[in-house]
DNA sequence: TTTGAAAACTTAACACTGTTAATTAACTTT
DNA sequence: AAAGTTAATTAACAGTGTTAAGTTTTCAAA
């Protein structure tokens, strides 16, 4: 059995140096700019090898999202740290700002493209590492009301609100539209305000 | 001069004829599969033909994102019968989603995908459409604040939340994300619930 | 050690994509 | 009618994802 065992550690082997190509080559060049056949020649292979790894491009950009979301879920480790829920908020709030407008090729992908919710529904996997930052979300409101420091309302509902809201303010960003708002110079700044003024405004006085 | 004109006319017919017959095609077969030939066959013309009229494809697609926004501005008309300005902002973020999801295609290329914004940039114009539809917003925000109906604040500030709130609903909800958070078959509901609790919380008490 | 099957990989090809340069067809003007 | 201008086309380039068929390599059993 050790033969077929090391035979499968060979082809994860592979199938990680196919998807930290990729990685690297959208991180550079972008994400439209990534082929089947320029992570090929990056790793010295045919282009249909790569298809022997992975059902099809939508499957590698799956993968590489796994990985931003590993990287996002990294930043928010020192959440648990802040006791207040709402400054909790408030802080996993401008981690999702500072990720997006700091990795926006990673974001684009994770929650802008739909490549990757393609492959999942190909796969019929689920999208564990979203769900785990969604509950995140979830657990942190429920808390907030709990201690009575926003109005009380339906968990999902107040959940969507807050994620919708950063989600709109990176991808409008992102997709150059919220300089037609305020001068580009100001965009990020004005994110930042967006923010604490909805954290402000949903505190119960 | 008349021949001229006659022939500028002309120009203009075979234009509107590339435009609608795109629109068609991506309200029918969805953005991605729109290609300069396959308008060029719809309207019996070779694709090259296309280059003479438009820069290239993302010049076409800017101005079927121009026919969207006043689809769009349509919707708005009956808004000046509402005097109350949190009444009024409630209604334009309900038309909001109500575009979004009822054109779907439309929506991505206004507001998710970059090609029109290229277009913009290549041709040196205005996001005109598009900055009227931003101007309305921060006159109604403007207006609740000066009734003092919503907490003080900077208005560009308050609009982009606004704004972003609900361009993240509707962009979420296109991408097959908000699924994750709520059963596909309660997402428009609770879509509404989200504007609606905004709505509520930033109202002063 | 040689054989034969299974696994790994590549080549060739299909059907697309946006776009440019060169060429032909049509219409205007002289 | 001849020359010049404009409109439209054909051919081609360089790229895309993907499949089928053929080749090379690996490795266990004879």
């Amino acid at each position: 059995m050790g033969i077929v065992a090391r035979k499968e550690k060979q082809k994860q082997e592979i199938r990680s140096l196919i998807l930290e190509e990729s990685m690297k080559l959208f991180v550079e060049e972008g994400f439209s700019k990534v082929s089947v056949r320029k992570i090929a020649e990056r790793i010295q292979y045919s282009p249909t090898t790569l298809y022997l790894y992975f059902k099809d491009k939508n499957e590698i950009l799956f993968y590489c999202c796994e990985s931003g979301f590993k990287k996002m879920l990294e930043q928010n480790i020192a959440l648990a740290l802040i006791s207040d829920p709402i400054e909790r908020l408030h802080q996993m709030g401008v981690n999702y700002l500072n990720f997006g407008l700091e990795y926006p090729e990673y974001y684009d992908l994770m929650f802008i493209q739909e490549a990757p919710m393609s492959a999942l529904i190909d796969m019929g996997a689920g999208w564990s590492s979203g769900d785990q930052a969604l509950e995140a979300l979830k657990m942190i409101v429920q808390d907030a009301m709990d201690k009575g420091l926003i109005v009380p309302a339906k968990v999902e509902t107040v959940a969507m609100a807050v994620w919708s809201m950063v989600h709109g303010l990176v991808s409008l960003a992102i997709r150059q539209r919220l300089d037609k708002l305020v001068a580009a110079e100001e965009v990020e700044n004005t994110m930042h305000e967006s923010l604490d003024w909805l954290l402000k405004t949903m505190k119960k006085a």
